[in-house]
DNA sequence: ACCTGAACACCGTTCAAGT
DNA sequence: ACCTGAACACCGTTCAAGT
């Protein structure tokens, strides 16, 4: 039995599955490590920091929104950017920071504004609603975590209603001037 | 020459000037303390953790923005906002976390909710805007950081502009239902 | 090529004890 | 009322050395 060798694809597999258990405030380079029964020093060799690792953890979260396509309507695809933000546990805060430090590839960014074609700042405005969305998912699941610990009484109204409300509102109002 | 007793709002001053200095991520509650020249146990004495520190730092930030005004313009309200928590380093991230976890008052959300009473759905289009404010902030902040560490190169086009062209793309296409 | 072992300079938080 | 001192259980990262 080789004591298991590794590589960044089997890292940031790792990394995904932890982050869906302990969240990212409690996601490691030692508690990485210790899952991958590897000593932290070893991480070094695959990424030069944690930063890095993150972002290929960033990568693969968005690897689930299609390829940009001119004939899809721009609210299908800011649901898709929705769902693939919030299949893993804070994925919109990781895809925030890396995409701000431009690590990772704008693939979210793409398929909104080739969705936006019609449009004539269609690069200024999928920004907008990818910024929307960003911030949306990561209020929502901050907002989750602190319910799941308790920090927080539910909301009067249904939360998840709620925020599917906001949501909804917001990408409407947003492409509300195109393809008219 | 007592050795300097200390309040909540001193230690939150303390807090605010220092995160300008070093930027959210260095700013420790140890770093605080030494900046207070006191222990860093002393610290838990005014607050129960460090999640509330911050919360009060959030409020201090949000604090410049008008309070809730019927008659003033969203997008006039929303520059506000933006303008507040672009005042201070990382302010954007503070004010993210700590609305989420409900800690502090939505001061925010209500000044926009009452520029917006003209809408049917004040307050769901009130989240969806400040959602976004949030988003663009906290991503403007991190590039700007990113940008003057040098870990990303400069946009093609002047970053400012752009960045300026999105906020008000989005705020206008988020207000443009109202009050027509 | 991939990992170990040990070290460096840090964290947030608790708690008995001091004044 | 407000703080010290010491401890506990952690961090990210570096680097010589191993196989």
């Amino acid at each position: 039995m080789a004591p298991s060798r590794h590589d960044r694809h089997s890292v940031i597999d790792c990394a995904l599955h932890l982050l869906d258990d302990i969240g990212l405030p409690d996601l490691s380079m030692r508690r990485i490590a210790a899952e991958l029964e590897v000593q932290p020093s070893a991480l070094y060799w695959h990424f030069p920091n944690k930063q890095a690792l993150l972002a290929g953890v960033a990568d693969r979260i968005l690897s689930a929104v299609p390829a940009p396509d001119a004939s899809r309507d721009t609210s299908q695809v800011a649901r898709a950017v929705l769902d693939a933000l919030l299949a893993y546990r804070d994925g919109a805060e990781i895809v925030m920071s890396s995409y701000a430090l431009r690590l990772g590839t704008p693939r979210a960014q793409r398929a909104l504004a080739a969705s936006l074609t019609a449009h004539p700042d269609s690069d200024v405005l999928a920004d907008a609603v990818f910024e929307f969305i960003l911030g949306h998912a990561t209020l929502l699941q901050q907002r989750m975590h602190a319910q799941s610990i308790g920090a927080v009484e539910p909301d009067a109204q249904d939360p998840t209603a709620h925020s599917d409300a906001v949501f909804c509102a917001g990408i409407r109002a947003l492409t509300a001037g195109v393809r008219t």
